[in-house]
DNA sequence: CCAATTCTTGACTAAACGGTCAAGTATGGA
DNA sequence: TCCATACTTGACCGTTTAGTCAAGAATTGG
């Protein structure tokens, strides 16, 4: 029919969000996307039409990929406090460049603010995920009277849900990956009973 | 001697903060500058010598009003928990336009990352000062027995510390007063005993 | 083999950027 | 009064930006 595409899509969005991801939305020029990706400008924006839709499908790249990651990386803990210990665990990044990027979706929503509507329902997609692995985790907790009923279990979600938040902002922000992971055991703690 | 200056280099320098706390440093162009101050490129040049040296101020002065403000509204509280609650009232926002655009130091330090050196003094500054207030008042509650004793007072006011910083990041995102002084109480009310 | 279709390429555009320059202007001390 | 000094003004510079255009190239169904 008609000539074949050149490049793996597939593959040029993922360096396109390790782009984004480093340098974020504005920092990122098109100069930048094609010498990372070897792919002219025009062929991009045959696949994706401008840099806010392949902003956007990086979004939902780095949504699908993360959680996935994380709810792997929890399906083996039974013990609930355990199983909030990992999710602690996960969303730290392991090695010292990862983890001076921050994470994408807190980084965009520091960059658009509350201002673009597209972009808020990809970060809200991921925190509503999260949310509800940590307010599963913490239910089950609750029944075993191993965390406090003090408080709602979706109270308690989203308070750890801001935690987590902030611990992504320690690691941008140059903190070491033990005081980031120190933050994090004590929120777990005090949940405690 | 010479010819004095025709504006206000205080005013203008808080005028420039706003503008730098709305849209953030890369966004701010020299043409939103002159706008808002009313006072041309070149004289601003003369003043503070370029754009990262006029934010760098602008970080300065951000931080020496809401330190100021900040210890002033908790001076009267005596009660430890009190205190601890009036601290993080005393970071959020009134009204919604001041909310939506978050806090300064925090969009900076997501921003510049962990590059800018002079940057994340500034920031460090604030960070610190914030962090001894909590503290101080976290070691007042252990010694009263109001506030848990099983962590140390360090590692609780990281805690603290970290759980405002995600609730600055929810307010720029456009989270409603009630939830952001929400997931602060609980973050406080978990500290008791 | 050819023709419809899509991809590739590099040149191009118009606007915006941070920063500089030079010429004019107001001030107070000598 | 005059002059050194610092401020004001608008034009200017080179660079970079997101996005467009048009011409050429590769593919496969007919």
């Amino acid at each position: 029919m008609s000539r074949p595409r050149e490049f793996d899509a597939d593959l040029v969005l993922h360096q396109c969000m390790d782009v984004f991801w480093t340098k974020g939305f504005q920092a990122t020029s098109y100069e930048d996307l094609t010498r990372t990706t070897q792919v002219k400008k025009q062929s991009l924006y045959g696949v994706f039409k401008n840099k806010r839709a392949l902003f956007l499908k990086s979004l939902a790249l780095y949504r699908q990929e993360n959680l996935a990651v994380l709810e792997a990386k929890i399906a083996g803990e039974t013990l609930p406090l355990r199983r909030l210990e990992a999710i602690c665990e996960a969303v730290l990044y392991s090695d010292e460049d990862a983890r001076r990027r921050g994470c994408l979706m807190i980084n965009a929503s520091l960059e658009f603010g509350s201002e673009d509507a597209d972009i808020n329902r990809e970060i809200a997609l991921m925190a509503e995920r999260t949310q509800e692995l940590i307010e599963e985790a913490i239910r089950e907790g609750q029944a075993q009277n191993a965390i406090t009923s003090r408080l709602s279990s979706h109270e308690l979600a989203r308070y750890l849900g801001n935690a987590i938040n902030g611990a992504k902002m320690m690691e941008k922000s140059g903190a070491s990956r033990e005081e980031v992971s120190s933050v994090l055991r004590t929120s777990v703690a005090l949940l405690e009973t």
